[in-house]
DNA sequence: GGTATTATGAGAATGATTATCATTCGCTTA
DNA sequence: TAAGCGAATGATAATCATTCTCATAATACC
């Protein structure tokens, strides 16, 4: 019972640079990458709960260790939550302040310069965000 | 008393095409103009209180108003809430994901690609967001 | 093993933003 | 100038995402 082969309780290998992930944060990732847009906190709690047993503290920790990991990106949503999806993810949109309607970039006008970006201090970038916002055609016409 | 020089109880004078702005409005306006960066609704909020009476809830609706009326922008700041500033403003930032702060970038990449965004329905820009995340240099060294 | 450290969860606490709803304001019209 | 009416306002309650607490469990390290 020592060596079963089963009880996949290795959280992760011990390499030895990067600080492991655990199964928890793992778990958090893999859904993630397996959804096509970006989620809420509240929204990956929901579908990790179909999966496994976890607590809703557990996924905003997860999510932290994620991001400083370089792992996971960050945005805020209209709502005012924060949505998150994986780092490979370079999306942007035109989002409308009269119906909240959001249109997808089809893209990325930030992508080449990111790495031109003239810093004034030393500084890693790991990801950014960009959002235009402004009026979708039917709302430049309805009054008030 | 009709001509009076000194209430400008005026609010707006009636202008043809666009909604005009409630006194309150325009002194929302009005502070987020002189003050030198972005406010949240709570401090704009503290602000006005030392010049007048006015409600909190009021203060979100003007900012609200004020956005449709492509005169203010809002971003979301790294603790959730929304700051406010004059939609002339167009400063970007770099942003620790690690100690938080913040770092004014020297110049908006985007400004320029604004127009040129290739977009796929049409769309009146009033304005854009766009932030950097990673690690400051003092925090890349810091273990954890 | 045996202990130090980190992760986890349940639930309370926080705090910004919204929703209610009764009252007041501002403009139009008679 | 007075009455009428829809928009604006403000005090307050309600939401709700995120954070904090703290006791327990898992894991690392020796
Ligand atoms: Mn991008
Ligand atoms: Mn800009
Ligand atoms: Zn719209
Ligand atoms: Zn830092």
């Amino acid at each position: 019972m020592k060596n079963d082969s089963l009880s996949q309780k290795n959280t992760t290998r011990p390499t030895h640079h990067l600080p492991h992930l655990t199964r928890n944060q793992q778990a958090v990732l893999a859904v993630l990458r397996q959804q096509s847009d970006a989620l809420s906190a509240q929204e990956l709690y929901g579908v990790l709960r179909e999966q496994q047993a976890i607590g809703l503290a557990t996924v905003y920790r997860a999510l932290e260790t994620l991001k400083l990991q370089g792992l996971v990106q960050s945005r805020s949503g209209t709502n005012g939550e924060a949505l998150h999806s994986p780092i490979e993810q370079d999306r942007h949109y035109l989002t409308c302040l009269h119906c909240g309607q959001s249109f997808l970039l089809d893209h990325c006008p930030v992508h080449d310069l990111a790495v031109q970006v003239h810093l004034s201090v030393p500084f890693k970038i790991y990801y950014h965000t960009l959002e235009f916002f402004g009026l979708c055609e039917p709302c430049t016409h309805q009054r008030s």
